[in-house]
DNA sequence: GCTGTCCGGCTGTCTGACAGGTTCACACAA
DNA sequence: TTGTGTGAACCTGTCAGACAGCCGGACAGC
């Protein structure tokens, strides 16, 4: 292991808070003097550690203001790019359905308290920007139930890359209805623990997600 | 657009000389100082600059001589970090199949030629290290071929996790002959534009060696 | 209540300095 | 001739201090 230089050091602690949710998103980090005192070191020291927080997409610093946290983990754009809507409906089925099938078999209870959770505050929920949200933590769930860290990821770097595009939200409003039924059929598969019933309901769902979404795309 | 500070302005043109390929993997910077005076602006501006490109994982600097170009894209560990070969070989199918019956509908002529390249220089390559580059380059072309740049850019950082893997390179000497010969069944479906035989000789070829790298694992 | 001004805090950048790592040439000894 | 070691030159790592410009809030005047 090479050496820490102070710098380093500094941004590892700083980074750790951050993706340790200690410091949270939005919080604002001390002044670049303030941490200086703090750790010990030179301005200079501080100020390098955060621009390799902000170079991560972790932070954001503005003039005369301060460093803010803009999200707790690395940004998959950073390394996702910019994928088109055609390129992400076709390949989420081929990562969502086996996750899927793969969560009906070994989630746990919890996961699927959480699951079930989610169903349920989307179905009483009528903000189509909250709902996106509790969509994505779904599909995440998911995916996390799995139990395979790569379907983890893929899943949720494939729905931050989509939920990027304006489209998605002009799309949900009309999809609300259809799809909290069609997120009850998945989670009642992973619940009783069938694998192909679940594949089989998150293949619909993604099967008709994406027919709505490319008739917009269409227009 | 946020106005660039100088330091922001100098990573920008860094950035860019390194994934253009101006400036090569392997290649040594300018110093701190040269930079500065070349840009005009001081050397905590460059060296702020410099630690964005190695947060990114683009550069690495050492003590007393200077920073070199490590990477010219940003790396996938950076998102991806670490994962069990068991989840990447579980995953691999469920990517690898349906990109190679893609690339059998959509490939182009060049890509084909490029394919059939590769699977060339494997056969009559003895030393595993190229071996295993050139097995690299076999799916990432296959990826590619698909016109689906998140199955290409998924693959990639699949194969990049699963090549830091040491077990790897044991492997591929008793499955050398083997693999020749899948790689060839794999190709002439592509090449026929018989999408169901690409998949299932991708699937029969990623099935023997998950089998393979699982006996080693659990040895 | 509204407005304009001022001040304190913060970031962005610059300068100059010194410690410590790295390399290489050159003088000196075996 | 060969080997050695020693110092100079160059590099990065860190520090301290300084100043300009941005920002937000306090405050006086209207």
């Amino acid at each position: 292991m090479a050496r820490l230089g102070a710098a380093e050091a500094v941004f590892n602690v700083l980074r750790g808070e951050i993706e340790s949710g200690k410091l949270e998103v939005g919080a604002k980090l001390s002044s670049e003097a303030a941490l200086a005192q703090e750790y010990g070191v030179s301005r200079s020291v501080v100020r390098e550690a955060l621009r390799s927080c902000t170079a991560l997409g972790l932070t954001m610093t503005r003039t005369g203001k301060g460093t803010f946290v803009i999200a707790n983990r690395v940004a998959a754009d950073l390394v996702l790019g910019q994928y088109s809507a055609r390129d992400l409906t076709e390949a989420r089925p081929h990562i969502e359905v086996p996750a899927a099938g793969l969560a009906a078999q070994r989630r746990t209870e919890e996961e699927l308290e959480s699951l079930r959770g989610i169903v349920d505050a989307m179905s009483s929920e009528d903000d189509p920007e909250v709902w996106v949200t509790l969509d994505s933590s779904f599909h995440a769930a998911i995916a996390r139930a799995s139990g395979n860290r790569v379907f983890e990821r893929v899943v949720a770097d494939i729905r931050e890359a989509l939920a990027n595009q304006s489209e998605t939200l002009n799309m949900v409003a009309d999809r609300k209805i259809a799809s909290d039924r069609e997120h009850e059929s998945i989670l009642h598969a992973i619940e009783v623990g069938s694998s192909e019933d679940a594949q089989a309901a998150m293949e619909a769902h993604l099967h008709a997600v994406g027919v709505a979404l490319n008739s917009i795309l269409n227009k």
